[in-house]
RNA sequence: GGGUGCUUAGCUCAGUUGGUAGAGCGCUAGCCUUACAAGCUGGAUGUCGGCGGUUCGAACCCGUCAGCACCCACCA
């Protein structure tokens, strides 16, 4: 057809009469239709049915016929006059446009740019064209009532499948929304080969095997010859069929089923890439929903593609891919050039490639190990993002598996050959079982009971995070536990309670020591498996724990809260509190670490007696006195640096430059007093205090009192100072 | 054209019912302190993309603008 604009008034009345194609004998009808460009060209366009896409949902609006002219090599078929039968597509187009012009009906040709689609191999036009081939109808609604794609929107908008993250659903309802029937045959050799046979005029037979299509034929009074359709299966139609394929399921079941197929279908999760949403998963969804009525999988995990440092996905022609392989076992320079630039599909890229990599790696790649790396990507597997591939990061997890090394030498060092009175139960609470009259076989401190304390929130944090999928706080929460907690403190602290403690104090720290890192190391090995399996196999015999063969067999750490022990992390919450002072006052007064000075302390003469051995070993300090309200005095006297924590106070006995300590404490008093004033301002605002909850007003308060009291023992302290 | 994300310290990124802005790396001062210099201790660093709104209170909720990225494209 010719086809026209319905609202052009050029060709208004041509609309419904016919032409005459030039060069063949042919009639055709002008039409009208909202599809055409009224300000492009003459604003008629010829409307070829076969072989565009516009022009097909054309034809099939205003009944065309559809003529093909193309033959499967491209060449002019017998539809076309005789003159251009045989002649290639190119040729052909130009010989029309020169007998058109012989005949002296072309008015004029004009250049126009468009998009063709290309073969991705051969870089050749494509040329849409229509053939037959095997659809699976997604809409069509089956004998339930609902169509395959129906079911498939239903068992995720019920909830039976779960995507993580959540937002993935809209791009699977979205797809699935608008969903056409799917073409499942393809001119391909490999794959599973369609399961039908054709009679030499057309019949159809649809059969598990020849002989059944052949029962089919006879039975449909075909006696001819079978062919099997030579065309093989889209391998996304095969691939739909994995969750029970792969499980031998029959025709039969589930009367005829096996104990694998009865556990995984359906299974609990499948961890995939966005990208292949469309192909893979729902395809799945609706195939085992269909065949087998179950969904294949309760939850899809989505995570993020790898991409280069600059955010670029990663391929081979831009040269920057980067193989797992080379960042566990490292690998020079030259190899990494060599790797980059061979079998390229376009060798000038070459020159450019390794410009880039030699920039980017001067030196290779290091070594950084399985563990580091797949710490690596679950540090940075937050969800609905992409990874942007940081070595830096890569390099900073690395180290936290070193750290976990030296942490287990250190414990080992401790622990072998001593005695951890394994034998003993460790009872209730921490305490320690004392043989009658005898004295106790093991003393656990508030230390012990700190860490045990702190690892059993840790467990329950990683449970959350596991069943969440969130990988990232998982990883983030391990490192947090074993670096900052148990290595910068209860190592720290076990150090001075092996030294200065009794003999049972000694045990109980080194069974604490032994016991919570053989946790800690089943805690970390899904994350770091490598490792953990080589320390626990030391580790876990001296602390009575090697259950088993391997790590792997044994049990996963589960939270305790009976061993929750708010009393002692308050205690450690101190001590660290009145640590960092101390720590603090070095810095700010540039006192070398070698440096021991005595330490002169106010507060509670309990808790401080009990905490002095630690400050000192934490804060590198040759004494702690304690002293009561001769503390001022003293601070006075000695015009020294004063630090507070809570209702502590503490000073470092050292000379100091009393214009460097003003300076000090004039700002810290600032800052008190901006907060101070902050904090006011807030509690004077009467809709702030009428309408926050009572527990953020009483917060507010709270820390208004603080730093008020903290500020009335530092003023007077300057004011000595400044009356030096 | 339709859709989905993202924008927080120099870099890579956390920040989940709105309530004192965080980590790693980098930077910086000082340390071979008897597990670890791939380490230890101290320090500096942010108008949370712009503007407007809701709220006692916004990195977070709503609107809008800007920039970036990706997916789908006969079908939206």
């Amino acid at each position: 057809a010719v086809m026209v604009h319905p609202e052009d008034e050029r060709y208004k009345h041509m609309i419904g009469k016919t032409v005459k194609l030039p060069l063949t004998d042919r009639e055709i009808p002008i039409i009208a239709d909202s599809y055409v460009d009224l300000e492009f060209g003459t604003g008629c366009v010829k409307v070829t049915p076969a072989h565009d896409f516009n022009d097909y949902a054309v034809g099939q609006r205003h009944n065309l016929p559809i003529i093909s002219i193309l033959t499967l090599d491209a060449r002019i078929n017998d539809n076309a006059p005789e003159k251009y039968r045989g002649m290639d597509r190119f040729d052909a187009r130009k010989a029309v446009v020169a007998d058109l012009e012989a005949i002296g009906v072309l008015e004029k040709t004009d250049k126009h740019k468009l998009k063709v689609p290309r073969g991705d191999r051969t870089g050749v036009v494509i040329e849409p064209m229509l053939t037959d081939q095997w659809f699976v109808a997604m809409s069509k609604p089956g004998a339930d009532g609902k169509s395959i794609t129906e079911k498939a929107l239903d068992v995720v908008a019920s909830g039976e499948i779960k995507f993580v993250p959540e937002n993935w659903v809209n791009t699977y309802n979205q797809w699935l929304n608008n969903i056409q029937d799917w073409c499942i045959s393809r001119q391909l050799w490999w794959g599973h080969q369609i399961p039908a046979w054709y009679g030499v005029n057309g019949e159809v037979f649809v059969a598990h095997s020849e002989e059944e299509a052949r029962q089919q034929a006879d039975k449909a009074g075909y006696a001819g010859a079978l062919t099997r359709d030579p065309d093989v299966l889209d391998t996304w139609y095969s691939s739909a069929l994995w969750p029970f394929s792969t499980l031998d399921w029959t025709p039969e079941w589930p009367a005829k089923s096996n104990p694998a197929l009865d556990l995984y279908l359906p299974s609990t999760v499948l961890v995939t890439g966005f990208d292949i949403i469309f192909f893979w998963v729902a395809r799945m969804v609706m195939m085992t929903k269909h065949i087998t009525g179950k969904i294949p999988f309760k939850h899809v995990y989505v995570h993020g593609l790898i991409r280069d440092a600059e955010g670029q996905k990663m391929s081979k022609s831009k040269g920057n891919v980067l193989d797992p392989i080379d960042l566990i076992d490292g690998i020079g320079i030259e190899d990494l050039v060599k790797k980059r630039t061979t079998g390229l599909m376009n060798p000038k890229q070459a020159e450019q490639i390794e410009k880039r990599t030699r920039k980017e790696f001067p030196n290779g790649i290091q070594a950084f190990g399985t563990d580091a790396l797949r710490f690596t990507f679950l540090s940075l597997a937050s969800p609905g993002r992409d990874i942007k591939f940081d070595l830096s990061r890569c390099e900073g997890y690395r180290n936290f598996c070193n750290k976990l090394w030296n942490a287990t030498r250190f414990v080992l060092m401790n622990i072998e050959g001593h005695d951890l009175a394994l034998g003993h139960a460790q009872g209730a609470g921490g305490a320690c079982s004392a043989p009658a009259g005898g004295e106790a076989k093991l003393d656990f401190g508030f230390a012990d009971r700190w860490i045990v304390s702190r690892l059993q929130r840790t467990e329950a944090e990683m449970a959350k995070h596991f069943a969440d999928y969130r990988f990232d706080l998982l990883a983030r929460e391990l490192y947090e536990f074993v670096w900052d907690e148990f290595c910068d403190w209860y190592l720290e602290l076990a150090k001075v309670r092996m030294q200065t403690g009794s003999e049972a104090e000694a045990r109980g720290t080194r069974r604490t020591l032994a016991r919570v890192l053989e946790t800690v190391l089943r805690l970390a090995h899904p994350l770091i498996p490598f490792i953990t399996e080589e320390l626990w196999q030391v580790v876990a015999p001296i602390a009575g724990r090697k259950s088993h063969d391997s790590i792997m067999q044994a049990p996963y750490p589960v939270a305790q809260p009976e061993r929750i022990d708010e009393a002692s992390e308050a205690k450690v919450k101190l001590l660290k509190e009145i640590v960092y002072a101390c720590r603090n006052l070095r810095g700010e007064m540039n006192i070398s670490p070698a440096q021991k000075l005595p330490l002169i302390a106010a507060g509670d003469a309990e808790t401080l007696k009990t905490f002095a051995p630690y400050i000192a070993g934490l804060s590198k300090l040759s004494e702690v006195r304690i002293v009561g309200d001769e503390f001022d005095a003293l601070a006075a006297e000695r015009a020294a640096p004063v630090a507070i924590a809570g209702e502590f106070r503490v000073m470092l006995q050292v000379e100091i430059d009393i214009a460097v300590e003003r300076e000090r404490l004039a700002k810290e008093i600032a800052r008190l007093e901006g907060e101070i004033a902050k904090a006011e301002a807030k509690l004077a605002n009467e809709s702030f205090v009428a309408r926050a909850p009572e527990a953020v007003v009483a917060q507010e308060k709270k820390r208004l009192a603080d730093f008020g009291d903290t500020l009335t023992r530092l003023k007077p302290q300057l004011a000595k100072l400044a009356g030096n």
